[in-house]
DNA sequence: TCATATCCGACGAAATCACTCGGATATCGA
DNA sequence: TCGATATCCGAGTGATTTCGTCGGATATGA
């Protein structure tokens, strides 16, 4: 069966780009201290296809969030700890400028003026728009979204099943 | 020439429904009192294409966003006065449920929660930046986007070329 | 040397976007 | 009554993007 295919059902919807990116991120973000993590790994934990992770990954790289190890027993891992990397900068490298209209671009590069500026009333919108997106990216670090290691305080009798914690079905 | 054709630049992107649509209220909330404005107007004032401005307003007349009246002299107006249209209302109109992903939408008759919402830890995120964007979408209305009409401390001699007011050519 | 990885570029089907076009219907003014 | 002016409505279309796949080159550990 194959994928929704097509996700993008209203408004200020993300492409599968952020989705599956961040997803890829989150998994880096519990494989920490534990080398680096093969696409093949991650692609079958979230179930997504590998040689389009491959593509996304790229991104994440050049924003310098991963490092990658080549060649057998290679991956990717987060290039610093997940408490410092913030959402917003993983969602401006998967999918570019945070930008709801390109008057209103998170990136004075790509920030365009229409020739309609002096009588355009609307801007002032699509710029708290993009300053509450940018607020509530800024606000959560990829940390956030990890589940948290077990502290063990009981001692970890069974190490196996780890990870899977189905705490509330 | 054409227009510069597709301004989706970076996430988060509205298109041009949601663009075009709200200038398009805009307008119509300098028009208040003064009868329809037909779609043939706007065009001209708003520099868009008039066939594609019937479409969009379509769907703002189905959310009961805009009455219109048939025939010569006929038009658009807003049903209900700028100051109780809120933004949110107009882009929800335009551009469907707000949601950046399926599982986080605003609208529960188009929410799908995907097979793995269990182990999901990132659908959060995703609920955060929705309600990031209806917050600042709620909190403004059209009101606030209409120039003031001028208060007219001076008295108004000529009580034509109200509006057109070309202070910057 | 072989299996496992990342790297890299090209390619392609499907979907969407941003429109256009043609005509039917309704209404006002002359 | 007759047009001119509008909204209404559905279909269609080309450009563009999305969401991948595929094949191969390079690097590395066992």
């Amino acid at each position: 069966m194959p994928r929704p295919a097509y996700h993008g059902t209203g408004a200020i919807a993300f492409s599968t780009k952020g989705e599956y990116g961040v997803r890829l991120m989150v998994q880096l973000g519990r494989h920490v201290g534990k080398g680096p993590a093969s696409l093949a790994e991650i692609a079958t934990e979230e179930d997504l296809p590998r040689a389009y992770l491959e593509q996304l990954v790229v991104s994440l790289r050049e924003a310098g969030l991963v490092t990658s190890t080549r060649g057998a027993h290679g991956g990717y891992e987060l290039a610093r700890s997940p408490e410092t990397i913030s959402m917003a900068e993983v969602l401006r490298a998967l999918e570019g400028p945070i930008a709801p209209m390109m008057c209103a671009s998170d990136d004075p590069e790509h920030l365009s003026l229409c020739d309609r500026s002096a009588r355009c009333t609307v801007n002032v919108l699509w710029v708290r728009v993009r300053d509450a997106v940018v607020g509530a990216l800024d606000s959560m670090t990829l940390a956030d979204l990890v589940p948290p290691r077990i502290p063990s305080p009981v001692q970890p009798t069974q190490p196996t099943n780890l990870q899977g914690a189905p705490t509330d079905p």
